[in-house]
DNA sequence: TAAAATACATGCTATAACGCATAATTTGTT
DNA sequence: AACAAATTATGCGTTATAGCATGTATTTTA
């Protein structure tokens, strides 16, 4: 299932800083490797597969492994870099309406454009990086301008007008997320 | 030589995400991709190698090469992870106090502690995301409190107290840079 | 089903950070 | 050497943001 990946212990200094989901390998990061330097908690209830170090340290000389894991962590890190360069940037704003497409992109929607997951909004404060009352009202006002719909009182959040929301952050950089 | 990784093409938008010194490949990050979606300036002379991507995605194959590859995608990502964790819930000062280690970390000290690379103040603003004012500010700040020193007129800088320095971004994260 | 705990929402205040104006240095150019 | 351009530095008003207080709704527990 889906999981979330932050790094700080405190509420003060946590921040969010990757969005898994199901399929995808939490243990590539921490090949070759004695501790991990971030945590996970699930969002979700997910079943977790477990590798010996020593039998997975002996496929990685597959050639096949290797590229895929390698074009992993170069995306990764892409995505990594771009919100970098956003977060330093942006205004809470924009962050929020960067933070709504990569959590599409994280966990894509349903066919009401509904997010396939829900976040607290302490942990849409946490991807952002700002705070819970910034994003209740940023989230408000989008809701006001029509760029998104809360449904379910708040628990769905489904993205309306994604253009708009590509808008915000379109000076940022010059590729599509 | 040195070279800075930044992305955003505005003034208002650019911010550096990564420092690479001599010997490290730029050209990593390129592999299998037409296009790499950061740009990037040498901050002194640089003698740069080309590759033939076709002769390099050959050499993929080498496991020992995927090995080194991997490796070093896992450290940077690493890095990335921890800079947005800083950049998004450090304030200006922690974020300088960490800017500072950056590049020492990317870049080294000579025997008199000063950082082995001259940096504008509005490319360290770039690395600490804030304004060039700010980093004057707060380095003159720091130079009070004989945190560092500024030296030949301000294009040197060594640092005095890194101890001290450490204890600004030492709530962040659970290991040292 | 009542009580407690949690999450969402809104108003208000204090302040950190931004960014403009301006000045002082330093560097580059003819 | 004299001028222009760029960089570094400082002062100051404005604004965005954080963070508290407080209230309302929702979920959980007993």
């Amino acid at each position: 299932g889906k999981v979330k990946i932050f790094m700080g212990q405190s509420a003060k200094t946590m921040q969010i800083v990757r969005l898994v989901d199901k399929g995808n390998s939490l243990c590539f990061r921490g090949w070759g490797r004695k501790t991990y330097p971030a945590s996970s908690i699930a969002i979700e209830d997910s079943v977790v597969c477990f590798f010996e170090s020593n039998a997975f340290m002996k496929l990685t000389s597959s050639p096949e492994l290797s590229k895929h894991l390698i074009g992993f962590l170069n995306e990764e890190l892409d995505r990594a870099e771009k919100r970098i360069n956003y977060l330093s940037k942006m205004s809470v704003k924009e962050k929020m309406a960067e933070t709504l497409l990569f959590i599409k992109d994280s966990f894509g929607t349903n066919e009401e454009n509904e997010l396939n997951v829900y976040l607290s909004r302490e942990d849409i404060a946490s991807i952002a990086g700002t705070s819970e009352e910034l994003v209740i009202r940023i989230l408000s006002e989008f809701e006001k301008d029509g760029i998104i719909e809360r449904r379910e009182r708040g628990k769905k959040i489904a993205i309306i007008d994604e253009i708009r929301l590509s808008d915000f952050i379109k000076a940022y950089a010059d590729y599509a997320l």
